[in-house]
DNA sequence: TACATACCGGACAAATTTGTCCTTTAATTT
DNA sequence: AAATTAAAGGACAAATTTGTCCGGTATGTA
């Protein structure tokens, strides 16, 4: 579905917002352990999204990730999507015709368009804010404990 | 969404299918040359799907690829996406983790699910016989001209 | 049987994605 | 100011995906 890249990506930012909604702010170190990620690769991501200004970052002793009340609020799930794999799976055809298009559809367009609208419209609704807070409750993991 | 080998193979076997509806065999140049695929990689692909008996094949002269009667009515999109592309899409988390459970699910898991559930639905229940014909009746096409 | 055709299979090559390492830069603390 | 901390950035390496090439094998035809 999404490339590695982006699956560590958006379990970051909701991290970084689970502890940003508490006042903290983040080292490397703690997000890739707390997401299980490599730590150098997260690092990458991280550059991209706080270039993107998706993630805040403040360097230097205490410094590190964070995400600002307002980036809370306003950053979707989508945005992030978008920052790390472009808009290729949300916007192009299912049997990888150049185009998505009613002109020239591939036989599979009317019955996917549906279902590629719904995973737009999920990623678009959804804010790393409140995906953050489902965290904070209990009732989503990040990673997983055997 | 899936691989470039998954694509090809999908559209490479409709295209067989319409030809095979029409008691046409078809060779690998030509499978190429319609669905605008790299005809070496293509190969591999088709091979791929021949050891699944998704689709069969005749060697030597006149030879080439073909859907049986039964390939035509019985082999679902499901199908080839597994036996190319592997379940990992159709099973796995969104977010990456290392597995999609309700007993510790990601923040986006019950979102997700109807999603790639229906997702599931839609390559299960079409076949490739059923998607030959809709290119077949101009309704649809396996590449693009400009 | 000899020959031509077309898929099969393995090895190889290029491109992309994933992942690491190390130096530089910025900020804080002593 | 010096030392320490932590992100930024560049170069590099490994793994995977995508793609090519070529000899082998089966099949039909003369
Ligand atoms: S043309 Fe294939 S999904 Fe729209
Ligand atoms: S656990 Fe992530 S989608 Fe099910």
């Amino acid at each position: 579905m999404f490339s590695k890249a982006c699956e560590y990506g958006i379990r970051a930012s909701i991290y970084i917002g689970q502890q940003s909604a508490n006042g903290r702010r983040v080292g490397l170190k703690d997000i890739a352990a707390e997401i299980d990620s490599p730590e150098a690769f997260t690092a990458k991501i991280l550059q991209q999204l706080v270039r993107a200004q998706l993630v805040a970052s403040v360097k230097g002793p205490a410094g590190g990730f964070e995400l600002t009340p307002e980036q809370l609020r306003t950053v979707t799930l989508r945005q992030i999507v978008v920052a790390i794999d472009g808009g290729a799976m949300l916007q192009g055809c299912a049997l990888g015709l150049p185009q998505c298009s009613a002109k020239q559809p591939c036989p599979m367009h009317y019955q996917f368009l549906p279902i590629r609208d719904q995973l737009n419209e999920l990623l678009r609704t959804h804010t790393i804010g409140e995906l953050a807070s489902k965290v904070h409750e209990g009732l989503g993991f990040l990673k997983q404990f055997s």
